[in-house]
DNA sequence: TACAAAATTAAACAAGTGTTTAATTTAAAC
DNA sequence: GTTTAAATTAAACACTTGTTTAATTTTGTA
């Protein structure tokens, strides 16, 4: 099932869907406006896709499948844990902001009851990525450089949320921080949310009452 | 414009709207929807609200208004400024918490460049909420207790993005959590969650590198 | 070239959308 | 009790929704 033949027009549908989908929302995205904007005829997504949620579902498959691997890949790097914790961060980070809107849907899309199938393979994704993010912690706590009574699940509400919550708010940080180019938001993101986000944790980790 | 009559009916209404909203998305609820669960004609809502559009905005004023007040008042306690964030943070997610999915919706729906008077009561808020944070951390660093290359603005997200980011994910930490019962969800917001965030700014605060 | 499969199309489908209308009922004021 | 305003209703409005159909074009293969 997560395997999906993909060519170019398939893949073409789904970075217009993404884009729509990340503007605008699931439900505020009509398929009539991902054909024009992707240029071709209404009937298409269903012929390629079977229906608008499954498109979706692809979609979501098409863009996490590689996550996965990064990230076992980053836990065999020879690093010190707070390291690997900071790349971590930057890890997360660079992904969701390359994947322009998809993790934004998966946060804002994912959560009702419906779409229970689409839901599985995002849980399926979390649980592996907790479990990743564990190993770094346990690996810093026999060592003796991170704290013991930190709870482990709670750390990634905290790097994703502070991003995710920066990103939802995009236009009011872009007033406050005079942010005025995509360029300097960007960059913003890259430096200093990034930054804030690596000492929180590391302080959270590391800091004793 | 924030001054509105609000009867019994529109109450009503509006609680019906919050909760619809919350579950399924601003565009994914109906007025017809609305109205059913409300027990009215379909006619009431643009009857009493003019529109769909303007039954949201008045749901956020609704909603919100009393939240500047509580900031206000806690700004004036007598508390060493730890106290005074721990406060902030416990206020922020009773708030969030008691008032069902109407922040939801606020992050979710009010990103979008339509609904511009909607969103410009927001950024007031999000404003004002800023300023009390300032005034409660520039206190802190005057007495020395607090670090002063801290970015005042990020701390927000980081409150809020994490108990958001765990909400959202309801269902995911309600199973690795063995939360198997509301009650037991909510409690451990108020004592873990909760915990797990005055300790991140906390450690945040104070730690030295 | 001829055939078959895949891709693409315009049109139609039934259902649902927010909003408005005009008629009716309810409530309040005199 | 009559008058006036507010509340409520069913029906209709024009429009959009996701999906399907059946016809046509394009493509690849023998």
């Amino acid at each position: 099932m997560s395997h999906i033949e993909l060519n170019e027009k398939k893949i073409q549908i789904l970075k217009v869907a993404e884009k729509l989908f990340s503007d605008k929302g699931f439900e505020g995205t009509s398929i009539r406006n991902i054909a024009k904007e992707a240029k071709i005829n209404i009937a298409m997504v269903s012929y390629y896709f079977g229906s608008k949620e499954r498109l979706l579902e692809s979609l979501i498959i098409y863009r996490t499948s590689d996550l996965k691997l990064q990230l076992e890949n980053l836990l065999q790097e020879d690093l010190e844990p707070i390291d690997k914790v900071n790349k971590l961060i930057e890890l997360y980070i660079n992904k969701i902001n390359c994947n322009g809107g998809i993790f934004r849907i998966m946060h804002f899309e994912l959560t009702s009851k419906k779409r229970e199938k689409t839901l599985n393979h995002f849980t399926e994704l979390k649980k592996g990525n907790l479990k990743s993010l564990e190993s770094i912690i346990h690996e810093g706590q026999e060592k003796g450089v991170f704290r013991k009574d930190v709870i482990i699940p709670l750390i990634t509400p905290t790097i994703l949320g502070t991003f995710f919550h920066f990103h939802m708010n995009k236009i009011f940080f872009e007033k406050i921080l005079n942010l005025n180019t995509e360029a300097l938001y960007n960059d913003y993101i890259k430096t200093h949310l990034t930054k804030h986000i690596q000492q929180t944790i590391k302080a959270l980790l590391v800091y004793e009452n």
